[in-house]
RNA sequence: GGCAUCGUGGCCGAGUGGCUAGGCAGAGGUCUGCAAAACCUUUUACAGCGGUUCGAAUCCGCUCGAUGCCUCCA
């Protein structure tokens, strides 16, 4: 183990502070993500939330624990609302597309997954499907109904909240009253097989049209949405575990139900950080599906979009997103990127320096002290910004040491150098895309090197028309040269 | 309507009861054939009004504004 763990700290949505974080078991932390649905392309707000969970994972992995991360595929679809006419997305767009729902289901978790590899996202450990645990979820509901929590009612069934805030407390989660919920209640239609409209599904009967069914001893029918993610967190995690995250928006009433199904079966409270990450807005607004204010990750790597009109690199929006901190809400524009952009490789460029710097007797900074700092952010609720902020003290440090104005000795130097790599690469989950030399991109940089060496003699015999042209041109390509006093140098755009 | 969050300098975005966030842009400088790039230095702040306090942008109240959830949503 990593001895900077012991320090820790995680914001609890459950409890609205920071607590130190002391995993149930030693060295080794549990932890559940709702994953998404998968009925369309993942689009860049959820990609923001499966972001802010690789840094959680990435992070207490490098501080040593064991983590077993557990992130779910909502394959099964589920009702837009509670009414009858409802109607489950998966199914929609199966209609729409042609498609079987599982060619649906197959279709976007394909795209899912490539995007997550394209953001350089570490798969979690284990990626449960919601329809690969039907049999599970019924074991659940048989429980909740043998407590006395939920009741059937023409093949469907549904938890009865009034009677499990009887016993529990319905709504500490999300600081809800229950009485509050009752008396503001929007529901129109008062024709619902629910006792209180605050309820929810359990089990749903399924209508004849209905493709996406399986037998059950109250219906053929389909589990209820919060059902899943009780049932794949407690069989993998048990039923306690360390940490439960997701978007904000899932926080009421989603999580509240998982709450309520789980204690109702296992008289536990079942997790014990609940941990929310906070929504990417587009103008102001949440992105979202449903009203179409969005923007897909491959339309911005590929700069194929309206609102951006500029191709980023996935690594460089990854950059973006840590630039804020995971509670905030954070707005997505191209100027916000563009500023990023240029932070980010002047940081890379620190970063490949630092293998170079010479060393001396004495260091004039303290590194010690600065690779605490780094731990210190990241401790204190994984706060990115604060860690990025420190790393461009260290880029500071290692021109400063290039330009000679500094000094380094070789440990320190090593420490920096070493400092710069875990947090920039290993935390951070960052790619240097410069350094991805592929054949192609050798056999350019030799002919780069070949006009640069041209322009050398132009500039030598003091033609410069020739220098010149060689330098805009290439510069209308996308290269740019870059004359320094050790020569020139170059980079792609 | 209910519950909750937020309002920081030209922009993005941290943090904090008294001590420089950081990035981008702007300004100045170093370098350069000229530039660009790079590097160094640097200006501008805490929505409004009250209150608590030796001291608040940071705590409390109110006002205004924005957002999220209350219906599928990361």
């Amino acid at each position: 183990m990593n001895a900077q763990h012991e320090n820790l700290s995680i914001y609890n949505s459950l409890s609205k502070q920071k607590e130190t974080f002391k995993p149930i078991t030693e060295g080794a932390v549990g932890m559940y993500v709702c994953g998404p649905t998968v009925y369309s392309n993942v689009h860049l707000g959820n990609c923001r939330t499966f972001l802010s969970f690789d840094l959680v994972f990435r992070y207490l992995k490098h501080l040593g624990y064991k983590v077993r991360y557990v992130r779910n595929i909502t394959d099964a679809g589920h009702l837009e609302n509670d009414g009858e006419s409802g109607d489950d997305p998966i199914l929609k767009k199966a209609r729409i597309e042609q498609l079987e729902p599982m060619e649906v289901v197959q279709k976007y978790t394909v795209d899912f997954h490539s995007t997550m590899e394209k953001f350089n996202a570490l798969p979690p450990s284990i990626e449960p499907t919601a329809t690969g645990h039907i049999f599970e979820q019924i074991h659940i509901v048989e429980k909740i109904l043998s407590e006395g929590y939920a009741y059937e009612k023409n093949g469907s069934v549904y938890f009865d909240v009034m009677k499990f805030n009887d016993d529990y407390a319905y709504g500490k989660l999300s600081g809800r009253q229950l009485d509050d919920m009752i008396t503001n209640t929007r529901e129109l239609a008062a024709q619902s097989e629910k006792k209180n409209p605050q309820d929810f599904a359990l089990w749903k009967k399924a209508e004849p049209q209905h493709i996406m069914r399986w037998p059950s001893p109250w219906s053929d029918g389909f589990p209820g949405w919060h059902l899943e993610c009780t049932a794949m967190s407690t069989k993998y995690l048990g039923i306690q575990f360390d940490i439960h995250g997701g978007g904000m928006d899932l926080k009421f009433p989603h999580h509240e139900c998982e709450i309520a199904q789980a204690e109702a079966t296992n008289k536990k409270s079942p997790v014990n950080v609940w941990m929310h990450a906070n929504m990417l807005t587009l103008n102001g607004k949440k992105m979202s599906k449903s009203t179409g204010n969005y923007i897909l990750p491959n339309e911005l790597f590929t700069g194929e979009n309206e609102v951006i009109g500029k191709p980023f690199s996935p690594t460089m929006v990854k950059f973006f997103m840590y630039q804020a901190h995971y509670r905030s809400i954070l707005d997505f524009s191209k100027e916000a990127l563009e500023a990023s952009e240029k932070g980010f490789n002047r940081l890379m460029d620190a970063y490949r320096n630092a293998a170079n710097l010479p060393t001396a007797k004495d260091s004039s900074f303290d590194v010690t002290g600065w690779r605490q700092s780094c731990y210190d952010a990241m401790n204190d609720d994984f706060n990115s910004p604060i860690l990025i902020a420190q790393l461009f003290e260290g880029a500071k440090y290692i021109n400063a040491v290039k330009d000679g104005n500094a000094t380094l000795t070789e440990t320190d130097k090593d420490q920096l150098q070493t400092t710069m790599h875990d947090f920039l690469f290993d935390v951070l989950g960052l790619l240097d895309t410069a350094s991805e030399a592929n054949d192609g991109a050798e056999k350019l940089t030799g002919a780069i090197q070949l006009l640069i060496a041209l322009r050398e003699q132009a500039r030598a015999n003091r033609d410069w028309g020739t220098s010149d042209r060689i330098r805009d041109e290439l510069q209308e390509v996308g290269i740019q040269l870059k004359d320094g006093k050790e020569g020139t140098t170059f980079t792609l755009n």
